[in-house]
DNA sequence: ACTAGATGTAAACGTTTGCTGACTTAGTCA
DNA sequence: TGACTAAGTCAGCAAACGTTTACATCTAGT
């Protein structure tokens, strides 16, 4: 289903051959974690089992031991790697317009989208490593969301940015759920085109553009 | 830790002893039924063992299979309490102030305030039945809340307002979720005085008062 | 060609899970 | 009081879980 393209080189030292190698440590890693990301995505992480995400990769059981040491392990790498995309996304867009870039993503529904990874910070595993490392990309992506719209470190009167930027944080990320978990109609049916606009409207709302 | 007041009469037939029973299934069910909704919409549905739930309420295990058939049937039960619950808050408010009442009912954080309710409707058991009650209170909630901003079933060019108001309950189920599972900060220590105004611009923005 | 280490496999381990059936205790009424 | 039923207890089942172990196979370097 996710159609993977063989990719060729895995090792940094250049010279690989572009053939897929049978054995491919890095890309066996890779298979593990997009099949993870989709699966604690869409039904949490206790729901999710280790077999689950092993059948979906195509990969042995036994090998998400010995590249995330645990299941544990292999949900902090997916919330890693979701915290990466994240800033990969807002990072490209100029301050002033991540508002809007971010409206016009969350209504992507794509599996490795933006929307499944939203959906995916707000699953919890119950462990306290895994916690650390949600709340600090939640938090990093609300200070730059809030950056965007006037907010300074520390500046008296601006800590309400923050706050209205968690709030439009909280609410992209329950519009994913509700649109790719729960598939609540006609939300989780309305195309991008439908959304847009009242994203937008919500975004600018919370964060008036200065 | 849960600190449950001696609650007296529990059955509806009105000569009950204010005298707490000692055995008393109503009570006892209402216990399950108010421990369980705790944990499952803190936890999730597979996060969270009948045994967890049983030692809250203070009582056995095996009660839960009695009274609620299965944990199933245990969070069926809860799903269609949180929807009597929310159908009750916005009943008693004069339509067109129910964006503003859900506003200021989502500040509150207590165990079994709205905001408990709305984190409970996206955990998900992955169970057919559960998805179906689920859906349906939060159709109803979508839809008499976009009723009080003009939506008319069927009528064309309505449809817009209707995908408007989800946006708004998914919105407001996301900060539920992030301020009382995840804790976020600040969103999370916010006040419901902090809290209301952003609320109330961003359910003006998506349902503009008419 | 040969070997050493990397990669993948199969089976099983010990625990925890939801649930059940036989049992005991408390309340009710003749 | 003593039977009868509702309410609660207890021990344990079978299945599913995450993880580990021992083994097989591939790849790279010589």
């Amino acid at each position: 289903m996710t159609a993977e393209p063989p990719v060729p080189a895995t090792s940094s030292t250049a010279d690989e051959p572009a053939q897929r190698r049978r054995r491919d440590a890095a890309e066996t890693r890779q298979l593990l974690l997009d099949a993870a990301r989709q699966r604690f995505a869409r039904d949490g992480y206790a729901a999710t089992t280790v077999r689950d995400i092993a059948d979906d990769a195509g990969v042995n059981v036994a090998l998400i031991s010995r590249y995330f040491t645990s299941k544990e392990g292999l949900f902090e790498a997916c919330l890693r790697a979701a915290g990466d995309e994240l800033r990969r996304t807002t990072g490209q867009t100029p301050a002033d317009r991540v508002p809007e870039a971010i409206a016009r993503h969350i209504a992507d529904l794509g599996a490795t989208g933006l929307s499944s990874q939203l959906a995916l910070l707000l699953r919890s595993s119950g462990d306290a490593g895994a916690d650390e490392i949600r709340r600090g990309v939640l938090v990093r992506s609300s200070e730059q969301l809030a950056a965007a719209r006037g907010w300074r470190p520390g500046e008296p009167g601006s800590e309400q940015i923050l706050l209205r930027a968690q709030l439009a944080l909280a609410a992209g990320i329950g519009v994913a759920v509700l649109r790719s978990s729960i598939r609540l109609e006609p939300l989780s049916s309305a195309t991008e085109q439908d959304l847009v606009g009242p994203l937008r409207d919500l975004v600018d709302a919370l964060l008036p553009p200065r």
